[in-house]
DNA sequence: AGGAGCATCTTGTCAATGACAAGATAGGAT
DNA sequence: ATCCTATCTTGTCATTGACAAGATGCTCCT
């Protein structure tokens, strides 16, 4: 959708989104500045308001864009544990998709693109715990995909959040694993 | 400390955090204005920076206040799994804590009172965890706190994310014994 | 009692920002 | 060639955070 072509500064959409995860990383989603945004992307201060209307349509796009490249990556994992492990990596490596991701008052919950892009997230996780061997009863894999995305989603948070104690350590895979594996029992 | 008697105008700084605390609960930490909190309060729009500063400033007190009395719900609590759910039950009930909290962008994560009521917070999750009878290696209390807190909190921010499916349903105490259980086994 | 000193609060101001409106520019369609 | 429309610019306004300087009134000391 919005094909967005080099017209006449360039293909600004898309410099515009890159520019935002930059400064995400920076000074986090709060503090992002529109204009600054512009000032990146050399281009006058109410460019963006033309791709994406306000800050929030801008937010909702790299959200959008986020939950697709999670899914991605859940879906390409091998087992339910290396999901939740590539679960808080993607929320490390890619810190500023995530940070926005999870925060729906920054942006448009009811856009489309954004919802279809959070379902495919969401299926994934599902189809990983869904191949458990829980023994459980039936209705038990949705409480369990709860329960996993539960301990990554906190773990992930916790760990940017510069909550977790220094002990341990700072290798978030290897981190995650140790306590992810708590679960699976 | 900072004993804050009424003087001119009245308990001023109480005032504030409390105008803080519903300001947050219908906008955001991200969109709180001082300026709005003055108003609230019936002041001047620079009367606020007086008190914390700057918004960093009054947030940290925030926090730390929340911190607090996380602390305490968390000793009441009887068990572990109980200490989860109250977990839970407070990023609920006192949203506007929990989401300053857990966002050290905003406020002054150096700061010594906050330091020590979320080390007194810390204090009380681990003090939980070590009576599990678990029969782990010694050590492994650590990660069983950590894979606690990480469920407890992952279920938290995602239930105020609005990112959970319907079907968990409206009772979050309810619904986070249920997933939280799966770590205890 | 009375004044000094200080915490408290107000008024005034500035730069930055988000949002909107109106105009300029350029590529494509007819 | 001309219109048309998406793209981008310029200009503007209200709001905000932060700072500076001044006004107010409590408190304490003599």
């Amino acid at each position: 959708m919005t094909e967005t072509r080099a017209y006449h500064h360039g293909d600004l959409r898309r410099a515009l989104l890159a520019a935002a995860l930059e400064a995400i990383g920076e000074v986090g989603p709060a503090a992002l500045s529109l204009r600054d945004l512009a000032r990146r992307a050399g281009v006058s201060h109410a460019a963006p308001a033309h791709h994406f209307g306000d800050k929030a349509g801008l937010l909702t796009a790299l959200a959008a864009q986020g939950f697709d490249l999670l899914a991605q990556k859940l879906i390409d994992a091998d087992d339910v544990l290396e999901a939740g492990v590539a679960y808080v990596d993607f929320a490390v490596t890619h810190r500023a998709y995530f940070e926005v991701m999870f925060r729906p008052e920054f942006y448009r919950a009811d856009d489309a693109e954004l919802i279809a892009a959070r379902e495919r997230s969401g299926a994934a996780l599902r189809s990983g715990v869904a191949t458990l061997p829980t023994g459980g009863a039936p209705g038990d894999t949705d409480r369990d995909a709860l329960a996993a995305w539960s301990i990554a989603h906190g773990f992930a948070t916790l760990w940017l959040a510069g909550a977790l104690p220094e002990r341990v350590g700072d290798n978030p895979r290897k981190a995650a694993r140790e306590v992810l594996r708590r679960l699976a029992t």
